[in-house]
RNA sequence: GCCCUCAUCGUCUAUCGGUUAGGACAGGAGAUUCUCAAUCUUCAAAGCGGGGUUCGAUUCCCCGUGGGGGCGCCA
């Protein structure tokens, strides 16, 4: 661990001084506190922190604030490690790989807690009451009565902690209280150790919500109790839920990660359309590679203002790269999804053929989970006829007489290509004076139960001749 | 209540004093067509209000209004 009198050395530099002192790595960290499952806006907090280390060739520190026992629990932990891992933000040091400025979990970190609460207490910057500990800040004090607590408290007026915020600019706040930092059972609190770790870990940059700044004038008086130089500040603006008043928390609609994961969605389209909240690059990009992103993303850059989250824009970038995924990664995709989901439970299919079926569905759907439902009819002979469908085919027509001509011309058709079929289709359609249509339509309720899907020569094609003709057969007999 | 902060189409955003205020998602219409998507064309859609500063404000300043956040021995 560092002394603190190396950082005393540092303190004399300010913030924008540091810039360019030693040209002195950046560091940012991600700092989250597992007590709830990931949600989209620690993901965009953690995001932004590695796209900056990533832009500046800086160091992504992961660390875990766990020092509320009650609150924090070891599943919650995995899903924040998973989550990371699968939107493909690495940290350099952390839980798992390690680093210089360890242990990263806070709940490990109580003798350093503990070296510089005694330097606060050997300054007299710490006092009890209440059975804990409370830091004392320096200035005037007064008594008000607070509404919001119904109770009179102890305002401090100080000299103005001045913030130079990366996106905000200048913040200032003149007031604040003396706060708890060690709690009556002994566990330090956020504020005490957010600081020491960051000193610690010697970040240069803290890259978190706009909820945060109205916190970081204590921070900043802590920094000055150290003697350490104050980090680099950068509020983020927040995620506001899609419908109703607020910002964004866990319990909301589409909020958590886990759930694009476990729903198929691609991690760069949530990674890409999550940098959009509040960064844009500025030339009307908006689907672009990551290494561009990285490239490209700056910390004055971001916006000021909060976003809404809109799962329809999310679900639009998320086809976009489906659509654009190379035929073997999207079976492998598709596959993947079908095992999660248990869609392959109860048979699974030849491996040749599924491939196919996901080849022709590639580019009719919008996520990996109207997969299994779309492609249902495929792999089940066992498959309901929409009734909606059958009234607007079966209605016009002599659908069942086309059929039977269709039946009869498929036991000849050559079944290697989509254009063989499709000829096959039109001579059929020519023959008997009619469209196409008369001769589609039918045949693709009778050998899927439905009016959607598909290209119908692939649907076809990919089915192959037996099972057409048994199910045309079979719904001609039924229908 | 106090403190901090923000403000361009419904939503995400571009514009760093001079533009017909641009793009994307969503929505409408059309084209294509074997359905549904995709795609292409196209329509509708915005500078919160009031004061300043300026030859000129969406852009800079102030006030108001509205949104968001904070005010825990949570993080």
């Amino acid at each position: 661990m560092t002394g603190i009198t190396g950082c005393y050395l540092l303190g004399s530099f300010s913030r924008h001084k540091s810039h360019s002192f030693a040209m002195s790595q950046v560091r940012v960290r991600f700092a989250p506190s597992p007590t709830g499952f990931f949600h989209i806006g620690s993901a965009r907090t953690a995001l932004f922190n590695w796209l900056y280390a990533r832009h500046t060739g800086g160091v992504f520190v992961l660390r875990i604030e766990d020092t509320d026992k009650e609150r924090n629990s070891e599943a919650f932990l995995n899903v924040i490690y998973d989550s990371l891992t699968w939107m493909g933000m690495t940290w350099d040091e952390g839980p798992k790989v390690g680093g210089d400025y360890g242990p990263y979990r806070q709940s490990e970190r109580n003798d350093v807690y503990q070296h510089y609460l005694k330097l606060l207490q050997d300054s007299g910057r710490a006092y009890e009451k209440d059975g804990a500990i409370w830091f004392k800040l320096l200035g005037e004090r007064h008594e008000v009565f607070d509404e919001h607590r119904k109770k009179t408290v102890v305002k401090v007026k100080n000299t103005p902690a001045i913030i130079e915020d990366q996106i905000r600019g200048h913040v200032e706040r003149t007031e604040d209280e003396d706060f708890v930092i060690v709690r009556s059972d002994g566990n330090p609190v956020f504020h005490f150790v957010n600081v020491v770790d960051d000193i610690a870990m010697k970040i240069t940059h803290v890259i978190r919500g706009e909820d945060h700044l109205s916190n970081t004038s204590k921070h900043v008086e802590l920094f000055k109790a150290f003697g350490a130089p104050v980090p680099t500040y950068a509020h983020i603006p927040l995620i506001l839920k899609q419908n109703g008043p607020g910002k964004m928390s866990k319990r909301d609609q589409g909020a958590l990660i886990e759930e694009y994961q476990r729903r198929g969605y691609l991690p760069e389209a949530l990674v890409n359309f999550l940098c959009l909240l509040g960064w844009a690059p500025g030339d009307n990009r908006e689907k672009m590679p990551i290494e561009e992103i990285i490239r490209l993303f700056d910390l004055p850059g971001v916006n000021q203002s909060n976003a809404r989250f809109d799962e329809k824009k999310l679900a639009h970038m998320n086809m976009a790269y489906l659509l654009e995924k190379p035929a073997d990664e999207f079976v492998r995709l598709a596959g993947d999804y079908f095992e999660r989901s248990g869609a392959f439970a109860q048979n699974r299919p030849d491996e040749s053929y599924f491939r196919d079926v996901m080849v022709l569905s590639q580019p009719k759907i919008k996520g990996l989970e109207e997969l299994p439902g779309y492609t249902k009819y495929f792999f089940s002979d066992e498959y309901p006829v929409d009734p909606k469908a059958k009234d607007k085919i079966m209605g016009k027509g002599e659908p069942k007489v086309r059929l039977a001509e269709l039946a009869e011309a498929v036991k000849s058709a050559d079944f290697s290509s989509d254009a063989a079929l499709e000829q096959m289709i039109q001579v059929l359609a020519s023959t008997h004076g009619l469209s196409v249509g008369d001769y589609i339509h039918p045949g693709r309720l009778a050998v899927s139960g439905t009016n959607v899907g598909p290209s119908f020569y692939g649907l076809f094609r990919v089915l192959g001749r037996d099972r057409v003709l048994k199910r045309i057969e079979r719904f001609l007999a039924t229908a």
